[in-house]
DNA sequence: CATTACTTCTACGTAGCGTAGAACAAATCC
DNA sequence: GGATTTGTTCTACGCTACGTAGAAGTAATG
């Protein structure tokens, strides 16, 4: 079960709000790199955010072209999708799905609620 | 957020599923632990219960008896309350929260979209 | 007090992630 | 086409989480 460190995340977040697939050199141009402690405004070496979409990759998160020379990452799935699929996950490690149903919906705006009404067709 | 090993999920599956609180030694002999490539029927040392309970504990996940001498644990949360706040925690990662949930429905079985429906009292 | 039962401390191996240099491959430029 | 630039893969190191458990400490008990 994929769970992203912060890098990952951020890449996976680019990735996802980009309409087109990405070169690693834009990646890290667009990635605004601030870890605790790093002076400001430093940017990551190409070769991490490298490293990261092979990793991305291998967890079948990113697929990339590999024809076009500098090749161009792209997220396999949309962030909506891919976060259904995780709070699905959640939810079937539990016996009681209703109860945590229950829980779940006792945590919700009215807002979400709402929209999960009209989802549900009522 | 926490996510959960192999071994510390099964720790809190068994406090989850139990009525009382337990001891370390309980709890180990209710481990039946046959990790890959391990003599099946092995049982695993006291010791390493008691540091996954205080890793637990460290996360707030757990809480034990101090006062009673085999101290007894407890989960400090239900299972269904755990799974609910993961599932939550999971939904807001992402700002699409809408198109999150619609993707969540399609993924749930009628039987589950049929609960939803009871809960939101439709 | 000596023994036994339990807990805490310390530690080691493995694995994931952030990070990036070194080495290798491909494109581009005289 | 050989030299230079640009991009990719390999390798690696430090850190943290987790599985695992022995050693050492503390409390209960005979």
């Amino acid at each position: 079960m994929a769970t992203l460190g912060d890098l990952e995340r951020t890449v996976m977040d680019l990735l996802w709000a980009a309409p087109e697939a990405m070169t690693a050199n834009v990646l890290r141009d667009s990635i605004a790199h601030t870890p605790a402690g790093t002076p400001a405004g430093r940017e990551l070496a190409v070769t991490t955010v490298l490293t990261v979409l092979s990793r991305l990759e291998k967890k079948g998160l990113v697929e990339r072209e590999r024809d076009s020379r500098p090749h161009r990452y792209r997220a396999t799935t949309s962030r909506a999708d891919h976060t259904a699929e995780l709070m699905h996950d959640v939810l079937v490690t539990a016996p009681d799905r209703e109860a945590v149903l229950a829980r779940f919906i006792g945590n919700v705006s009215e807002t979400e609620a709402q929209t999960l009404r009209k989802l549900l067709g009522g």
